[in-house]
DNA sequence: ACCTGAACACCGTTCAAGT
DNA sequence: ACCTGAACACCGTTCAAGT
């Protein structure tokens, strides 16, 4: 059922958790597969190409949540927690995202959605982005960090300190908000 | 005057904006130097020391500039714009920021200041180291992404998202203050 | 369709030896 | 103090040839 392809795939990520990203080598993929190292490239042109399908399979792997519709705060919650989440759930997978993303029409879409959100709760076009585009960039600095030091801190605070600084943001852009009826 | 130290340091930075992080190589760098490869290994232990060299010259480059002493939003404005800059002025700069930055006392003593700013206008200890987090995740994140996408859009443009973004924060995080005398 | 064998042009790092 | 020469253990990638 499953392609070579998939299991080079499969056998990448189990390789990015046991050694990181620093030593995720093609040639100890292919001792783990194996075969010679240049068999990989059979299923995959280049060593990036297999980085770009390892971020898609994290990216894919983290949908957010259902949310009510009129809810725009929760929306961005949502987002937030399911990014932050996608890459806490890989060995570097702050920095393999930061360093590979290549936001495709998913990313987008996903992106859009949440500007709607906002238009719909009477935001200006522009603010609806600057504010999603805020949020994004908070998360993807918060857990980048979060993600560099060794885990000094617990996890519970981990989540505390990162809810406080997206209330901070949430707030920022509901003063700018006309109230709710 | 300048030790050789300094000079490999200086020409590796050359070579940064040259080449790009991915290129900056131990061999092309002593090839630029007019020298055996292994010769660099006298004046750094290691590529990795070299690096977190080249990361202490950028962030001491990027002084923040004098604020009036009660304006807790000038200083975090301050804070993030030097930081961005300092990121910005070098090629990759935020890359290799983020992954080779290791906060020295310089960088703790700047970010306690900040904390020390805000508690002085009224912010409880923890909702001030909150903030100082939150507009430094911010900074990263926004410029990491900027500095990523090849420039598509102009500096001007860039400057003014980055503001919309970081007043948004800074209205948040004024909400949660007392009113000012 | 998938892999081997073997090579190519590179890496970072070490270390005796030279000046 | 600084550098050379030479090696060591690696990299990513290509490609004819095999099954």
């Amino acid at each position: 059922m499953a392609s070579r392809r998939q299991e080079v795939l499969t056998a990448a990520l189990d390789l990015l958790e046991e050694v990181g990203i620093d030593d995720l080598t093609v040639r100890r993929l292919a001792q783990r597969l194996g075969v010679q190292p240049g068999a990989l490239y059979r299923h995959y042109p280049s060593k990036r190409a297999l980085l770009d399908a390892m971020v898609g399979h994290i990216v894919a792997g983290a949908p957010a949540p259902a949310v009510p519709a009129g809810d725009w705060a929760g929306h961005l919650r949502a987002m937030a927690a399911s990014g932050r989440e996608g890459m806490l759930a890989h060995r570097d997978g702050a920095r393999l995202l930061a360093t590979f993303y290549d936001p495709g029409p998913d990313a987008v879409a996903s992106f859009m959605r949440i500007v709607e959100v906002l238009r719909a709760a009477g935001a200006a076009e522009r603010a609806a982005v600057v504010a999603t585009d805020t949020v994004l960039a908070y998360v993807n600095g918060f857990t980048m960090e979060e993600q560099a030091r060794r885990a000094a801190t617990p996890r519970p605070e981990r989540d505390r300190d990162f809810q406080a600084g997206l209330d901070l943001i949430i707030a920022g852009i509901g003063a700018t908000l006309p109230p709710a009826p």
